[in-house]
Order: C-alpha cells, then sequence, then structure tokens
DNA sequence: TTGATTGCAAAGAATTTGCACTGGG
DNA sequence: CCCAGTGCAAATTCTTTGCAATCAA
C-alpha cells in the first residue's frame, strides 16, 4: 500500500518505518478535515487497528514539519493542527461553529504583506491568516432556530 | 493613581479589587512591549514588590478579555500573548529573532478579507493576520558574523 | 550488526480548578 | 455582613523526554 510512501520518505531523508508510514497514510487520506491535532492522528491509527504510540505520534509529526512534509497550524485553542503541505502556500477561513475549515489564496494580499514587511525593514519568512466566521451551513440552521 | 481604573474596571462590570487594578497598570504601563505573557505580567508584578498569584494574573487577564479591555494572541510557541484593546483593530509583523513586534493596519487587506469571507460565504466575526520575518536590526548583527 | 526508532511511563510547561480565607461594597 | 475575589497547591491538558527493547538498512 506505500512502496510510494516509502521513496517519499527516503526521499525526505528518513527511514521508512511502519509508524511513519501508517502516519503518513492517516494524513494522506484525511481527505476534506486535512486538519489534524496529534490526537486526532492518535486517535484514527488506533481505529485502523494500528498500535502507535502518542509519543511517536507527536516525534514523527514534528520530524515530518521539520522535513516540510506538512505544516503546523496554532489555531485558537491550544492544539497544534497539521496538514499536509502539498507545495502550494494558503490561509485559511474557519467556522467557529462547526469547525469547517476552508482554503485560500489571494494574490492582492499576499503582495500587500510583502510591502509591509519591506516598509517596516522586515525581511519576511512567513506568515499566517486566519479569519474567523460563521459558514452559510451554520448560518442556515440559525434562522428557524430563532 | 488610579481612580480612573477603578471607574474603568467598574464600567466593564468589574469588582475593583487591589489585583485587578496592578494588573491593569501593568499593561498600561507596558509601553513600547506591549504584548505581555501571562507569566510576564506576574514576573512584573513581583518586580515592583506587589504579591499577585499566577493563578490570580491568569484569572484576571481571562476576565479583561472577557469584558474586552484586552485581547489574547496566540502567536508560535504556544503561550498566549495579552495586548490591552485601544479599541482599533491592527495586525502585527514579529521578528522571529528577537521578538520584536511591530503593529499594522492595511486598508486593501481588511478589504481583500472582507471580500473572500463573502464569496466562501462566511460571516467574518474576526481574524488574524501575524507577519514572521527578520527585522532590519537582527539582520545587521548578522552580516558581520557572517 | 548497529545505530535509528519506538513505546511506555515519567517529566515538563502552560493553564485551570478546588477550597478555605480575605476584602470590597 | 456576605459573597465575589484571591492565594495556594493540586489537577488538567498538551507535548516532550529518558531509557530499554526493537527494527530497518
Amino acid at each position: 500500500m506505500s512502496a510510494k510512501d516509502s521513496q517519499y520518505l527516503k526521499k525526505v531523508g528518513l527511514k521508512a518505518t511502519l509508524p511513519r508510514l501508517k502516519i503518513l497514510q492517516v494524513l494522506e487520506s484525511s481527505g476534506f478535515a486535512r486538519h489534524m491535532t496529534a490526537e486526532d492522528v492518535y486517535k484514527a491509527l488506533l481505529e485502523q487497528g494500528d498500535d502507535v504510540g502518542l509519543a511517536t505520534v507527536y516525534r514523527v509529526l514534528t520530524q515530518f514539519e521539520q522535513a516540510g512534509v506538512l505544516t503546523r497550524h496554532h489555531f485558537e485553542g491550544g492544539q497544534s493542527v497539521f496538514e499536509m503541505d502539498e507545495g502550494s502556500h494558503h490561509d485559511h477561513i474557519l467556522c467557529t461553529r462547526c469547525g469547517r475549515v476552508d482554503e485560500f489564496i489571494d494574490p492582492v494580499i499576499e503582495e500587500r504583506q510583502q510591502a509591509i514587511a519591506d516598509k517596516f525593514g522586515y525581511m519576511m519568512q512567513d506568515h499566517s491568516l486566519y479569519i474567523y466566521g460563521i459558514c452559510k451551513h451554520c448560518r442556515k440552521k440559525d434562522k428557524p432556530a430563532k
């Protein structure tokens, strides 16, 4: 199920161990949710019958982050949230009711950020933009309730 | 030193106790730094000879946040960082070397954010934008070093 | 083989909570 | 006076670490 993944791990300089392959697989197949905490990954593994320690999940996620395999986000609420890094930078808009997450990229904003960094004399390394709101789905539910 | 602060606390619905007054004062006079962790506030109080429990600092900061007196940020690194809410929204650009924080507001970005929320069907409530980089000061130090 | 990796349990850091005591209104 | 507010220590939550056992190359 993962000759490809095995190659991939070696390519980024990580030995292709079973836990790492499993974790990679969970992240790849996380589908629409795409944003998982260490705990989420751990539970997903348990549910599919794979017995990996929580400490290992944390270690591997950190290694993946350093290897550029995934990105760590600091959403509100404390825990770190991880997401596969598919190469293309993007920002997030999230629903404070249901937790839904959408991704976007806006060239104008990107450009302005660079301009601001320049203006303040910073060499920009990174940035994070989160928009918080209530998605249409949750707003729809509201109306009748009230 | 704080008849004004005392009024202020009452106005936002909080009893004007000594710890709350002291904490408010520390935040108000934090001057250029302006961004403090609970621990920072706690240490500042100890240094000026005021004996307030760390738990109380956390409790009061949370109350202040709920009362709209200050804003809680989640910068990288885990801890919450607090800042007096002077009414005007702004974003942050921070140095990953020295921790320097600058504030800015960009009308174009604000406007684009609203447009994006609209496009995705969100009712925007809030947003946070952090730009990370290396400030000119730190870059200057680099050159000779290398 | 053999050093890298894992699992578990213990350690840590940040923050919260239970509870008897204290102070503001 | 009386309850909200406080201090302290214990409890929680998330994450990291030490170390012996295990696994990939």
